[in-house]
DNA sequence: TCAAAAGTGTTGCGCATACACCCATGG
DNA sequence: CCATGGGTGTATGCGCAACACTTTTGA
């Protein structure tokens, strides 16, 4: 791997991701911790080459962290305020730069970091089955945090979460984009806690499941038996 | 005005805006026409200051077009393919570059504009009467053209456009931002042909009418006397 | 009195919701 | 045979679309 060289990008402008993934009825999302004395968590990020598409760049930074390329992302809105400053990791790394010359700084790209950024914010969807988080160079940990109680994020990350939440909320429904968050056979019982755990709020089983269905956009496959006593479910793959 | 220095900008980094405007039954959108030999029609955009938000950018970019500033304006996608450069612009540009020096060059910002930039694309809505469109710099004229019949655009402004409208017809029910584009008063008719201007397709008028009313937005006033041999149309008011 | 355009009412359909019931499974 | 969870059917209400009818206006 090379050094880090802020001439091969694009300048002040960034690319944060949200990924999101489900399990165990959770909308998660995949949050790195900074690897620093205060722990900082900040959402998976990158910049863009400049001979890269920005849509290119989202990929790329998002397959270098889950090793998977076949996501589903969409660019959702740029976060562009005035004093848009990444100050929480500047502070943070103070002692950590003291140490270091100038040259060493560059090398290193923590005078590239103290610029102001634009960030345009992507949303991902994939399936956590499939997802090896990698750790970054400069993290401690990477983890999956449900969307409701996720640590304190730098910046404004809290609000780019928010505003990927909002938008697969309204796109759900639309673009039938959720099926990306399931493996690739599923009960209806997943599909329904999913969408449970999207919207947060409950739906009607029998309902939910005529809904589904009429969409006409799963294939009824085999019966899932769990070895539980009751009627066994039958397993859905979607067809799109 | 101070001669154009691209150290105040945020490199590579660009608005346009798509300006809708509504008369007579015609979705309109403001073009500007490029002083050249070859004409060129492009997107009204600009740049953004250092310290400046993007959201503040694209009001100072629409307000320096139309000289009105409380204005409907929405972010609604970002454009960054690889190679997003202005060709259009540079290859009409050669024999005017060419008389010019390298210093000569940069004041103008002439080496600035070829580079590859990433554009941030804007939706305004104006009361097309209140609007003096003004003529920048580089124009030859400005006009509103309907969006159904616009003239060929530079780069990829044309999909710009497209991605505007998709994005506006997505908003105008859910946000009844509509009324932005119409005048303080406006009598039903007006508003239902300005939605079938926007959808391009017809809406029964009792119908509309209805699902416009229930909206419990507007206010009824008196009535408009146009002295045709017919009923006369009340006036109404948008109440938000 | 008449044509043109505005305002209002009625009916039917599709979709989402609420309630109810039956079926399969393993202990 | 029973508890548990899965699958399906039916009634109701609301919003939208299609139809019809009445009212107002100035020539």
């Amino acid at each position: 791997m090379n050094s880090f060289n802020s001439k091969n990008y694009l300048q002040q402008l960034s690319i944060d991701c949200v990924i999101f993934g489900y399990k165990e009825a959770e909308l998660k999302v995949l949050i790195p911790k900074i690897l620093l004395k205060k722990p900082l968590y900040s959402l998976p990020g990158g910049f863009i080459y400049l001979d890269e598409s920005i849509d290119n760049a989202a990929m790329r930074i998002l397959e270098e962290r889950t090793g998977i390329n076949d996501i589903y992302l969409e660019q959702y809105h740029v976060f562009g305020k005035e004093n848009r400053i990444n100050k929480d990791l500047l502070d943070n790394m103070e002692e950590f730069s003291k140490q270091m010359n100038q040259i060493e700084l560059e090398e290193n790209g923590i005078n590239w970091l103290s610029n102001r950024f634009v960030s345009i914010g992507y949303y991902a969807l994939v399936d956590i089955n499939k997802v090896n988080p990698k750790i970054g160079k400069m993290d401690e940990s990477v983890e999956w945090y449900n969307v409701k109680s996720l640590p304190q994020l730098i910046m404004d990350h809290g609000e780019m979460v928010e505003k990927a939440l909002e938008t697969l909320r309204r796109n759900l429904d639309e673009k039938l984009i959720g099926f990306n968050l399931l493996p690739e056979t599923f009960t209806m019982r997943e599909v329904q806690e999913l969408y449970e755990a999207v919207y947060d709020k409950p739906f009607a089983r029998n309902n939910f499941q005529k809904k589904i269905l009429d969409l006409n956009v799963l294939e009824r496959l085999e019966k899932k038996f769990t070895g539980a006593a009751n009627k066994a479910p039958y397993l859905y793959r979607f067809l799109m």
